[in-house]
DNA sequence: CAAATATTTGCAACTTTGTTGCAAATTAAT
DNA sequence: ATTAATTTGCAACAAAGTTGCAAATATTTG
């Protein structure tokens, strides 16, 4: 895992800082989209809020995480799991929101359908979030 | 347009009242969806923000208004187009957000395609949300 | 390895966004 | 026209996000 955290860090030419170390540990060991909020907790709020907003832009702007735009209307970020690179996210896979337990989860068997646009439209990142129950809170109402 | 305004308050039983004119005024005289701040200048800046809040809030309850939650990070309020109902939205389009100028449109011309989910889990409301360049602005470009 | 340079961090202060309680004003009902 | 219900604005607050700058840390170079 350490290692992993190396190796991102390396790759997209990122100094090797505490709080990149810390933030991309609890990404890798998160299943679910964290919020600024989130990731202050799980960093045992040993670094400042400044710190960790600018730490995750560095990550946004290297292609290294996503946000998702959730209907609760806070930014939630996940690591890229392909080929993004800076300036230019192609995460494929479609978002989760469970209104259950409101956890926001990526997808990663999924991918986002072709869609149409009207003529004069060129898209470019398409982002499908769906709501609804997520198999856990599913399940856990059956009994 | 004055007509339409009393229409809609009347058949969702709501008294009619400055502020609430005045934003459903201005829903219908725009062509994109607008956030809270977009309100406050175009009503005139005559309304406390509470209210706006307040009165945006009462026609999403309504199904009246719908949110669209954008890349941007700013909730963004459309006027619902069909069938939406007090506490259920069905609103079935495609948004589009510009990269170019900001503006985020409701396609209502499109709809979204059926989103295939994994087991176990439930899909209720699907938002769709493109970025890219907008008719107005990708034509301005060829000039 | 140490000095020099570049980058990152934390602090303070601030802006923007959104919320709540309550009294005054407005709307609707009788 | 009076009463009752709803809506508004104010004040105060909370949370989210940003900026400038000096101190601390990381990296580079000799």
């Amino acid at each position: 895992m350490e290692e992993m955290v190396l190796d991102i860090l390396r790759k997209h030419n990122l100094s090797n800082t505490d709080s990149r170390r810390a933030i991309l540990d609890v990404f890798l060991s998160s299943k679910n989209a964290l919020d600024h909020h989130d990731m202050e907790e799980k960093t045992g709020e040993r670094f400042d809020r400044v710190t960790i907003y600018r730490t995750l832009q560095t990550f946004i702007d290297r292609g290294i995480v996503h946000t998702i735009p959730t209907a609760d209307n806070i930014v939630k970020y996940a690591l890229c799991r392909e080929q993004c690179s800076a300036g230019h996210h192609h995460d494929n896979h479609i978002h989760f929101f469970c209104e259950k337990c409101g956890t926001t989860t990526c997808l990663d068997e999924t991918s986002i359908p072709k869609i149409p646009l009207p003529k004069g439209y060129v898209g470019n990142v398409v982002n499908v979030v769906v709501n609804g129950t997520c198999s856990k809170c599913g399940n856990a109402v059956k009994r």
